[in-house]
DNA sequence: CAATAATTTCAGTATGAACTGAAATTTGAG
DNA sequence: CTCAAATTTCAGTTCATACTGAAATTATTG
């Protein structure tokens, strides 16, 4: 596959990016690069196109399918698989936030309850520290049931909520 | 400064958490560990606490204090520079939520406009490409302006918006 | 059921970021 | 202004992770 300079730019910033999150540059290009392509890629052409050995992409699209961003794709009269991203924004927006929750939101409010739990039998620690645990605890409950909630409204109201912006506001801040 | 169990086990996942996002181990733990003193804490005391090497405390410091996560307090009597953390939740998620959307998306959505734009001249790559760095582009600003507008949110309204959960949208699925 | 193509695994290597400790610099007190 | 304490800088080292290439495994075709 032959990468237009535009091409370029978008892969190797997106793969920047990748590395400002928890995902390598590898992983970050090649969702990158599936998703502007106009087809579905076989994993020789995209370790071709991205110079980085075969082996590599092997391991990168299985952490890509683990988030659900990539997908199998097979081709009459080829054998071997190809692959192709998701091409909604919106869609990969929220696949991503799903799967960060899931790695990151769920396991702190373990560890966080935990904390709280230790804390009643615990003489030790100060309760202005136990207290500063449990607000945390508080706070992550809240986004985690905010955002619980958000994710089972039809998607097209979601996105008028979301034009709406500040708008809505306006409303809920007059009834007191 | 003599760590709890409990306090162990926060500073310690912290940590680990921290290493998910772009935020270095000792960068987290200091954190956390300023986020439950009672009291600000002078570099060393830092160091001690957490076995770590003074410069490396210096460091880290530094890059908290530019997420504007941590302060410099002075105490009296004393010459040694003192740190505290913020201690509201809400407040520490909105300052990192800020200095993320600058350093992640306001560059990425310099780059895309840069694609876009030299898409305009470029008769190289495929119409459906530009379509979709487009698509990320809209989506992305979208993101971005709805972000604009809700930080300028009077806070309590906000928690009031926060607190109503999917009930906003109730409303808003109704009038079409 | 070969033969071959495609994919995955894995041991070893490369790379980059984090970390240390010592030296340099800055700050503050007397 | 001098001295000591506090802080920062930085060259070298350690450590974690990404990456490679070869070998092993799995799948597909005739």
């Amino acid at each position: 596959m032959k990468l237009t300079s535009i091409m370029q730019k978008y892969i190797l910033h997106w793969g920047e990016m990748g590395t400002r999150w928890g995902v390598n540059r590898t992983v970050a290009q090649i969702h990158a690069l599936l998703y502007l392509s106009p087809e579905p890629l076989h994993a020789e052409e995209i370790a071709d196109t991205l110079g980085v050995a075969r082996s590599n992409v092997s391991t990168s699209i299985k952490e890509l399918q683990s988030w659900g961003l990539v997908h199998i794709v097979h081709v009459m009269g080829d054998r071997r698989d190809h692959f192709e991203s998701l091409k909604d924004p919106w869609e990969m927006f929220t696949v991503i936030m799903e799967e960060r929750k899931r790695r990151e939101i769920d396991p702190t409010l373990t560890m966080l309850r935990a904390c709280v739990l230790e804390g009643e039998s615990d003489k030790t620690t100060p309760d202005d520290v136990k207290q500063r645990i449990h607000d945390v605890l508080e706070f992550m409950e809240n986004i985690s049931t905010w955002y619980e909630q958000m994710r089972h409204v039809p998607r097209p109201t979601l996105i008028k909520l979301f034009k709406l912006g500040s708008k809505v506001t306006n409303f809920i801040s007059k009834k007191s």
